[in-house]
DNA sequence: CTTATTTCAGATATACTGATATTA
DNA sequence: CTAATATCAGTATATCTGAAATAA
């Protein structure tokens, strides 16, 4: 019988693996915590941007939250009909075009930062507030590091 | 002009958004890393499942990898047409068939364990050795509090 | 001419729900 | 009888790639 080439420690410390078995769980238990509000892990994440940044057009929205142009291109009319998002009048094919929450998405953005806030946290996550303080400043320097490799030097 | 709710500090410092942010970036560069050997990360996960416990069966196998039994039944029959696993003889509907790796599953799994372990190398993920660790530790927690809830008290 | 943005169209990869067969 | 397993079928969702139109 072959030795086996991989233990549970050496899985577990495996730092892909990790971040995208973490992954696996949480994403759902988003869905799962913002579906009250009828938004979903995405389209939350869109918000969170637009309400940082007010204006952001399509493609600069679709980079910082890590999809392409057109699956943006697929969300944001879910978000303009309930209401949550406008774009900019205009002419708009080939044109930048800068999106808004409105007040509808404003509010739907606070009631989901209520309940994410307390989905999220550290005792509902096995953690308490420093390790998690340092689990996602760690996470904020992996993700940067690995973004610039993208773009790269 | 309302006051935002969100900064970038806000936004870094969420738990579930910075763990979901990371695997977006990482689970492509597994991709792109395991491309050579032919395998995808998922398959690469059960690959390393059954390494760790041979004889796995398709739904056991499905909780580990965190899948459905379903999808778990239509990524098998893939492995086993590269010759990377066998599933032992025998009436199959019903009844719990394990799973094995061959010695080509075997080839693969080393192959691919070298690039994988290349590619998450602490230097080219922004962090040190220790940072590493730590990262992978404090994800394990979470990972396995999360876990609790679900099937949980 | 080159690049960026937006949009359309097709393809893919999941997952999900529900039902069925089998057996411990 | 109950629970777990494996399979099949249909559906839904979310993403991607490729291609095209538009304009700075």
């Amino acid at each position: 019988m072959p030795e086996p080439l991989w233990t549970d420690a050496r899985i577990a410390a495996l730092p892909s693996w990790s971040v995208i078995r973490a992954s696996l769980l949480v994403a759902p238990r988003l869905g799962a915590t913002l579906a009250p509000v009828g938004l979903t892990p995405t389209q939350f994440g869109v918000l969170v941007q637009l309400d940082n940044e007010p204006g952001l057009t399509q493609s600069a929205l679709a980079r910082r939250c890590l999809m392409s142009p057109q699956s943006m291109g697929e969300l944001l009319p879910g978000l303009e009909s309930s209401g949550h998002v406008v774009r900019e009048a205009g002419p708009r094919r080939g044109r930048p075009t800068p999106v808004h929450l409105t007040e509808s998405g404003r509010a739907a953005l606070a009631r989901a930062t209520v309940l994410v806030e307390d989905a999220d946290r550290p005792d509902a996550l096995g953690l308490d507030a420093d390790e998690l303080a340092t689990l996602t400043a760690l996470l904020a320097r992996l993700t940067a590091a690995v973004s610039d490799e993208v773009s790269g030097p």
